[in-house]
DNA sequence: ACCTGAACACCGTTCAAGT
DNA sequence: ACCTGAACACCGTTCAAGT
């Protein structure tokens, strides 16, 4: 059988696969004959829909970056700016930590992911809605993306899955302790995660008050540069633009 | 030659090697042939020295977290806690960026780098030094960790690398352009990691004030769990050691 | 103890061949 | 257009053998 009449193959089927196979066995377990398998298929089969495994892996990624809430920064939603970038920030880490192996696929770089342009997009227009300075607004997209990737990074990329390997229950007969310290971790990161939001967002509050009361930060915006920030002026649409998730 | 008697490698040359190869050609060019073809010796005879290739990547990784400067949490060094914090991030962000190629290797989680932990202890040991409980110490050494990783993330693994490769100067003759572009991104990175940065400060040093008057938090420290944080009670040393860098 | 070559069980990707 | 098997040039790691 060369050539099926219906295809076997989709590209939303072997993302949708290669997905499942990063969550139950990390992102090492996905070989092009592994995947092909799975999707029963032979391994060249999958060049037809991509050219690269790289790109599968680009997909299965912004698949989650995908998942991100980003109702707060829609025109007509109540929530003001802090809130909105607090959200957002829950939601973001909520949608890594539902998908811990998918974090190291991260580490390659922004990369020409679409969903993370499109994030980039919202809270930059969303910033500068709300009177800050296209040039800050896109230093806020930026800096919000750094801690919370930062955060999944050192809290759920590979770290307790290796504890836990290491405590084998075998010779180890009190496992209690072992979910006692991943627990423990767990609320660790919890703890500096949301400790360290606050501080960004209180330290972000600071930097606006200033800003309104020497420019003119109304909430139409987009208008004059204030001095406060200091990153000079810069096209809006390009701005935003810059990086991806 | 089955046996030399003097060992033609040492895990120091093997882990400097490999470093030099990391950070000329990037994670994926080094294979235990390559690295032992450049170290002039075959494959195998790595693993007389360590066990995994893994392993070889995770000391390249602790060697760059040993060059990140600590001077500022000496117990005898004048600078006060915030001016410490914004010190060291800017020394850690500076050893990723003068090896942006090891950025992905912190994807794979904290691990078991020693420097990571030696880093995690000097900072726990200042700020509470400085008057913070314990517990807030130790999510301060996480929550900047968090910023600072993931603003190398961002902004230097594998990022404008691609952009760069992408611009063919064959078919593309306003080279000068692509400069600029990998410039301008520079500068929208660097902005975004400094008013993350000062605004973190800021907001730290909003819940340091609130702590002192409200608890005892003067320079003696380790004292009177306040309220303000509320990560519960902790015991120092441990805090200290859940995380590395 | 420390190196070697041979071998095992894999890889990602290309390509001619089939329909 | 979309799948196949065969093939190429690699992998990480193990192991018996040498000194």
């Amino acid at each position: 059988m060369a050539r099926p009449r219906k295809p076997l193959l989709s590209t939303e089927r072997i993302v949708a696969t290669a997905a499942a196979l990063v969550d139950a066995e990390g992102v090492e377990a996905v070989s092009t004959r592994r995947l092909a398998a799975e999707l029963g298929v032979s391994g060249p089969s999958l060049y037809n829909h991509f050219r690269t495994k790289d790109e599968i892996l680009e997909a299965v990624a912004d698949a989650v970056s995908a998942r991100i809430d980003l109702s707060m920064f829609a025109e007509d939603d109540p929530r003001d700016w802090r809130t909105a970038l607090h959200d957002w920030a829950v939601s973001y880490r909520a949608a890594l930590a539902d998908h811990p192996q998918v974090v190291p696929l991260l580490a390659r770089g922004p990369g020409r992911r679409p969903a993370g342009l499109r994030v980039a997009d919202a809270v930059f227009g969303a910033m500068v809605r709300a009177g800050w300075p296209p040039a800050q607004a896109t230093s806020i997209g930026a800096l919000m993306r750094y801690f919370v990737t930062g955060s999944a990074l050192g809290s759920f990329a590979r770290g307790f899955v290796d504890d836990e390997a290491a405590y084998d229950p075998a010779d180890y007969p009190h496992l209690g302790q072992a979910h006692l310290l991943a627990e423990r971790q767990r609320k660790v990161d919890e703890g500096a995660f949301e400790t360290g939001l606050a501080a960004l967002l209180d330290g972000l509050a600071v930097r606006y008050a200033a800003q309104v009361s020497q420019g003119s930060g109304d909430a139409s915006g987009r208008g004059t540069e204030t001095g406060a920030g200091g990153m000079g002026a810069g096209a809006a649409g390009t701005e935003a633009g810059g990086t991806g998730a």
